[in-house]
DNA sequence: TCCCGTGGAGTGAACGTTCATTCCTTAGTC
DNA sequence: GACTAAGGAATGAACGTTCACTCCACGGGA
């Protein structure tokens, strides 16, 4: 069933996205869920076949407000400066906005979850897509640029140079480890293109 | 009880590494380590006062071989391009080289487990360690040529610049994302010093 | 040399708990 | 009354942990 069908529906999900952003899959019982949504178990079960898909179903809302939050700001070529800066700085700011959507895809992209569903789409299209559906269409913008403004290594390695310190930086800001102001957001992002540059 | 006491407790504490790094801490019990140690389930529970404190005791073990292997390797002054690189070089290969102390050090770092060490590390010394052991004495190393060599941004953004595209390369060329050779990974150096450079 | 007593390491069946899932009952609507 | 949605107690599987027991190495007495 579709996460958006009914309120109650949504109601679980939101319950089961914050209670597992805090406490971890593992850590939040299908009946805590229940509770914290305000409805009764069985439930559910009406909603979503079984846990694995209530958590497969949260994770593909997120992908996709993730990737309309960051397509409304940006467009065009991101194998350019101020582009890629625009694009790191709606991503650091989305995610820091939105913690609980964070915390969520951090530990679904680091579970046998978030793996297999990495490695399908890996098989299905090798270039298009690498850690997650997250970065994809910057994915094959920033592809598009090697060689010309951006260095000639793999596209996993750019992706790597790009995004890495995105998801590391915003974990430390969610953890209280560094204050963010736009000055720093801005420097932040001229090193991650100082770092693929040609 | 340490790791290192006994013939059993290390055979217990290879299978749990071993394990654990392919199907996580839920997805392994406590059964499973002892039938792969060959050791009757109670032995474990002699060694190791719950599983906690084995999966503690992994941690700590990991941790003090990675820290040797690099500072093996690296002495210095990390403010300083050559030395940089040189310990980005060495830990990917290190990593590379032992891809399940990677995959149970990933998993830790995003476990309760890990995020509870993190924060006493951080509220112990601030300045010392943001995400890990792993990088301290390098850590500081990067600290002390802010705003000489190396940009003057927070630390723990320098940190994020430095160590974020290192954990997501170990991770693409372990799924058999990126094929590493020599080369590459000295680009790969020399793009992360370039991203924190002044 | 042999035998028996002792201590402690090693064991795994059994226990209690927790959890996902089921299914029967109830409430609501037409 | 018939039908559907919702609820939550019941269920059974899986897990971490315990504990009563086995086994072996060793030492001292005969």
């Amino acid at each position: 069933m579709s996460i958006e069908e009914t309120d109650k529906c949504r109601a679980v999900a939101n319950a089961a996205l914050e209670l597992i952003a805090e406490q971890g899959f593992h850590g939040t019982p299908i009946s805590q869920i229940a509770k914290h949504a305000g409805v009764g178990v069985g439930s559910i079960f009406r909603y979503f076949a079984d846990k694995d898909e209530l958590i497969h179903a949260i994770h593909a809302r997120l992908e996709e407000k993730l990737h309309l939050a960051l397509t409304a700001e940006i467009g065009g070529d991101l194998a350019n400066r101020e582009l890629f800066i625009q694009l790191v700085q709606a991503l650091v700011r989305h995610l820091v906005g939105n913690p609980l959507v964070f915390k969520f895809l951090e530990q679904y992209l680091n579970s046998p979850y978030g793996i297999e569903k990495m490695r399908e789409k890996f098989l299905e299209d090798a270039d298009a897509c690498l850690c997650s559906d997250r970065e994809k269409p910057f994915f094959n913008l920033l592809s598009a640029g090697r060689g010309k403004t951006i260095k000639d290594l793999p596209v996993a390695m750019i992706h790597s140079l790009a995004f890495g310190p995105v998801i590391f930086l915003v974990r430390d800001i969610l953890a209280g480890f560094v204050e963010l102001n736009d000055d720093l957001l801005l420097q932040f992002g001229e090193s991650g293109w100082d770092s693929i540059k040609i």
